[in-house]
DNA sequence: GTGAAAGCGCTAACAG
DNA sequence: CTGTTAGCGCTTTCAC
């Protein structure tokens, strides 16, 4: 293998340029102290050479590595690419998250971690170490994670939390999933419904809580009782199914039905159809997530869409900000989620 | 900003182990000349520090960057990632591309270039000083394109082209578009179709000429005529609604349709449904991709699988042989299509 | 077999 | 405002 160096390096560009190593940097860094003379001539030499600073150079002499990580949990994420459900967190991600970073020089690298894993730390030490990133987001169910939040707190490596609301440690970016879920039971209210049922999530998430504390609150701001209308899958299909078949096996059953993703929801209007329950005539769903199988369902369904894509790029926004030094926002981050109107809710009455 | 450094080093290793440093870096790059007993020592002390080689601090001593570049065409990918139509290309890069890379201790890293951009070699060229990747990976349309591909020789950087078959530069994996088309249309001709109509895809991408050429043969093999039955589209949508509205137009409409992807397949459906043709009585479909809209179209469409997943594992996979100087595979590499059968084709009369 | 020295491309810290 | 010096962590080259 030859050994590939640099094809043009802050050596020739200060040649050409006629100026010290230093000079060069503090252009590339946009860093003060250079005249405007001086620093035209500097971004002449380096346009005309075509320039570009090694990532891995920078990194090394202690600066920046224009890295940031995005971390995922590895076992879901392989089961949805596997399956093929059309599940895109990983492309919101990357379609928020790379484009802004692009914006400021810097890449995203995706990596996966696994949750259950006993030696979380040393994964996530590993992955640090090799890459030297300069900051880190977490996804769910990783941004609440204990071990790998109080590690990233002792090595003070910045990190975004997304859909975390803790202010301890870490910049957490919320996705208001409460606020979500009220939205959604006010939607399903606001058409007539009154026992209006609840497929909660794993609580191994935290935002399955939120949730769940979303629609208790709408729901008694109301003056309508939970009773019975609660139920818990671990968002897969079949726990969607069982949970639905539960909550619409009761002799009061709900005349609408939130779950709290996509497969649980889809899992619900499967099991709608098998009990001979029409949608939206006989029972209104709303869903969570918003992925592309809920557009191309019989009814299309109404869902919440978390705006993954925007979340991403706020997240590396404020890495990005931390990293020049700039505050943390002082108030919780949120970046709303929005209800989708389609063709699974129905007037009641 | 804290002046971040590696927690562990060489050097720590060096002398917890009671080495040189050159011993460890001889131990962690599996290099002959260490005496097993020794290396063992080593090693112990690798595990007991924790410590993990700054990819980094490799690459500037002119080694390995552990980095592999996966480039894809800006605007297609962004669209698709924007569309949220399910389109999981990139997941499946990412599953077969970056799970290779862990076994070897590589990393994947995502691009995104413009194809129609007139400074290609400039946007290549600054990915590549920045990163430094040991090899890149080219999907179409950029596996066929002469500047990429003329400015990677030049560079001698390593790289996998794609669904190419090209076999004077690079290395190219073909996903077998033709046998695939093949398999499709004697899928038909076995079902007893005749009249088998083929929507082309964007001849920007060289892969549609092959996918036409496969048809062409099998339907020349079976003795059958082509007259009337090709037409062309862009991959989108709308170009599917025009292509297959001409083909089912004419007097001797065609009792089956191969359309060359997915969009263009549930255009072609939805074309159907207008002018009252059900699928698969009255029109039979195959679409080429699979991607997961079309296990949730009505009916759902028996399509061409292109392992992508597979396609991505093999291309890290032959450039991280090349990396350790194995010679290119002789032959050309064809990870295969192959044909899902679902409920959009019926049998002929 | 193992070690010492030099240097990769860049920036921090200091000097002028 | 600009330049010089000294490394960053690792691998290469060459000694032993």
């Amino acid at each position: 293998m030859p050994r590939r160096r640099q094809a043009v390096t802050i050596r020739h560009v200060a040649a050409e340029a006629d100026v010290s190593l230093q000079t060069v940097s503090r252009v590339i860094n946009a860093e003060p102290n250079v005249r405007p003379e001086t620093k035209e001539r500097v971004q002449a030499a380096i346009d005309r050479l075509g320039y570009v600073p090694s990532i891995a150079a920078q990194r090394m002499s202690g600066s920046r590595s224009y890295l940031i990580l995005a971390i995922n949990d590895r076992d879901r994420t392989i089961a949805d690419w596997q399956a093929r459900q059309g599940t895109d967190w990983v492309d919101q991600m990357l379609l928020g998250g790379m484009l802004k970073c692009a914006e400021h020089g810097y890449r995203m690298l995706f990596e996966l971690v696994d949750t259950h894993s006993d030696h979380v730390e040393r994964e996530l030490a590993a992955a640090i170490a090799a890459l030297q990133p300069d900051g880190l987001i977490l996804t769910p169910p990783h941004s609440d994670n204990p071990q790998i939040v109080a590690f990233l707190a002792e090595q003070d490596m910045p990190f975004v939390r997304i859909g975390s609301k803790r202010q301890d440690v870490g910049i957490p970016v919320s996705m208001g999933d409460e606020g979500a879920a009220r939205t959604a039971t006010e939607h399903l209210i606001a058409h007539g419904h009154a026992r209006i049922g609840f497929i909660a999530g794993s609580s191994e998430y935290e935002l399955s809580g939120w949730r769940v504390d979303g629609w208790r609150a709408a729901m008694a701001d109301a003056g309508l009782s939970c009773e019975g209308l609660l139920d818990a899958g671990d968002f897969s299909f079949a726990s969607g199914e069982a949970a639905a078949l539960r909550l619409l096996d009761r002799p009061q059953r709900p005349t609408a039905i939130i779950a709290s993703n996509d497969q649980m929801a889809m899992a619900t209007l499967a099991v709608a159809g098998r009990l001979g329950l029409r949608v939206p005539d006989d029972l209104s769903l709303i869903s969570f997530d918003n992925t592309p199988i809920v557009q191309f369902a019989q009814p299309p369904l109404t869902a919440i869409d978390q705006s993954i894509a925007a979340t991403a790029s706020k997240a590396v926004e404020l890495i990005i900000a931390h990293q020049k030094g700039e505050p943390p926002p002082p108030t919780l981050t949120i970046v709303p989620s929005t209800l989708v109107a389609r063709a699974s809710v129905a007037r009641l009455g």
